[in-house]
DNA sequence: CTGAAAGCGCTAACAT
DNA sequence: ATGTTAGCGCTTTCAG
């Protein structure tokens, strides 16, 4: 299996010295090697399928050329888009991604951590929600080069590349202030997300400015069923006057809200108007065509890349935060309020 | 950055030779060590925070603990759940994923192949659609173990794992007839994938076997446009008649067909009954929801996942064929004919 | 049971 | 411009 010809086997047939071989067959040494010895080197390579072992290259230069991406769950459609674009940055530059999913576990996080630093990564991408202590302190303590991407840093002086999501919020309140809304409500997500807590501020500092009557509901997770349970809490409340709207954390929390609203037998937009967040793939095949807040998920994920492959490349570390725009995509589940 | 701390330095400590420390730390010779040292030696290396380093380790043992997986395109929802069944059981293993995405391009498919090789991954999942010559020959020339997954193995001995294609196109298929329908069609997926193939001819023979009246189309690719585009040109069509239903080669190619129904002024299931297939997630929340063919996805990956697994513990390799069984989930896309 | 030594394939510092 | 040498951190013979 895998590379039996080495760089030894390119020397004698090229009749040169390893090290030669060696400077010929890298970018950055080949000018340091005669045009014909260059050649010959080349021809050796080519002519016996020659393939230079990395993992050898690496443990010379400490270096593995591959990237850690830390995610939740791959399966959460937010995901694939964000790998795709680090994917996307790295492959340029010879790196790979290794993606592991920590499935919202501190421990399953520590130890796929500890897993990556022992395959000697040169970077890691956190695309944990944690905005309390994750592993990304120690880390960081650890000298290790990383970014956040979807996250903000948490304290941690690393760059963070995330979207808009106070403007994304806000809009989506000018949108429904606009068709008469006025009492609206906000599902939020799960405390340990820094996205839950900046949509759910922006969401109460809108409604201020807009003076509308705003009120924030607390979800478990964002998932649809956590979005259902507490859609189906507020409908059968008896005390919570039903909103006309309601702010959903992001689209699965929002199509959490459709369930419930089918359950209970009441329409979307006519008796109660959503917005999701993210825009997640194929939000405009659901029933209604959902009104949302798109994310660049892909541009998110080449930005941190970026920003890692910057770091690795010896550009000082800054801790800076790089917000991307989002914008508003209007469909159908959103409509005058009645 | 990474680990500082080598086998060197335990060896210090617990004041014994490096061999011995490389012997404790590990599972399969840690009985050649006295008790008493192993436990210095253990205690040593946590005290340093000692993490073996994989590259060196990989150079000596000549596997890097890694596994190739190569997909089209981590977007088409299919591939999350596969890619995650495959992590499953390698994470078990110590073994990591490496996945790199082809967009459908042969060439890309070879470079990512090559350098796949290079990193000395010690098996390849192929997840490719080929049914043509793909890059698998030349892995099996080259002495790799791989598997494939969603895909036959197009005359290559490695074993594949795949989704009962036929029983889930034929379960469609009464369905329709149990509704009513005479004139139903299908929307061949791209001929390069086996999958296409294997669910036209299903499509056929199951309709000769109930007596219904088949049409196949072929459509550019399984995405949403092509399934669209080759729906429009059916129903701007002047001399076919217009099927009561249509079997759509995947979940996308349904969806297109929902937007040129759409485009149409026709319903579904009303006008015309639809089914899809892979039951993607929230097929159940497109509108309307979705009647398709749920794949066992998850199951796949970790079934393609185990059986490289044991090609690598050297078990002797068999090309085999492992078909799992799938499940028709009937919902709101299929309706009586009329 | 443990020490000694070799070497996986490569790169980089040092010679020439 | 190329040969020589050392060694990255680890495992694995081979002795003892």
């Amino acid at each position: 299996m895998s590379s039996r010809v080495t760089i030894a086997d390119v020397a004698r047939v090229a009749g040169v010295h390893a090290g030669t071989v060696s400077r010929a067959l890298n970018q950055k040494t080949e000018n340091q090697v005669n045009h014909e010895t260059l050649a010959r080197v080349r021809q050796a390579a080519k002519q016996l399928g020659y393939a230079p072992n990395s993992i050898a290259r690496g443990l010379r230069t400490n270096s593995s050329m591959t990237i850690g991406v830390i995610i939740p769950d791959l399966t959460n459609p937010i995901f694939p888009p964000i790998v795709r674009g680090i994917d996307s940055r790295l492959a340029v530059r010879g790196y790979s991604a290794v993606v592991v999913n920590t499935d919202g576990s501190d421990d399953a996080e520590r130890l796929l951590f500890e897993s990556l630093v022992q395959r000697q990564v040169d970077g890691l991408i956190f695309a944990t929600g944690h905005s309390g202590h994750s592993i990304a302190g120690e880390a960081f303590d650890r000298d290790i080069k990383a970014v956040m991407v979807n996250r903000d840093s948490g304290g941690v002086p690393y760059p963070a590349v995330v979207g808009d999501d106070a403007e994304g919020i806000k809009a989506s309140l000018r949108h429904l202030a606009a068709l008469g809304h006025r009492r609206v409500m906000h599902l939020e997500g799960p405390p340990s997300f820094s996205t839950s807590r900046i949509r759910a501020e922006a969401f109460v500092s809108g409604c201020a400015e807009l003076g509308l009557d705003g009120h924030v509901v607390p979800c478990a997770a964002y998932s649809v069923e956590a979005g259902q349970s507490a859609m189906d809490d507020v409908l059968d409340s008896k005390v919570t006057a039903r909103p006309t709207a309601v702010v959903a954390g992001n689209d699965l929390l929002a199509l959490g809200v459709y369930h419930s609203l089918r359950l209970h037998a009441l329409t979307c937009p006519g008796d109660v108007s959503v917005v999701g967040f993210n825009d997640m793939p194929f939000a405009g095949d659901f029933q209604p065509a959902m009104t949302t807040v798109r994310t660049p998920h892909f541009e998110m994920g080449a930005e941190s890349a970026r920003l890692l492959l910057e770091q690795i490349d010896g550009s000082q570390l800054s801790a800076l935060k790089i917000t991307l725009p989002v914008e508003l995509v209007i469909r159908e589940s959103t409509g005058p309020a009645r």
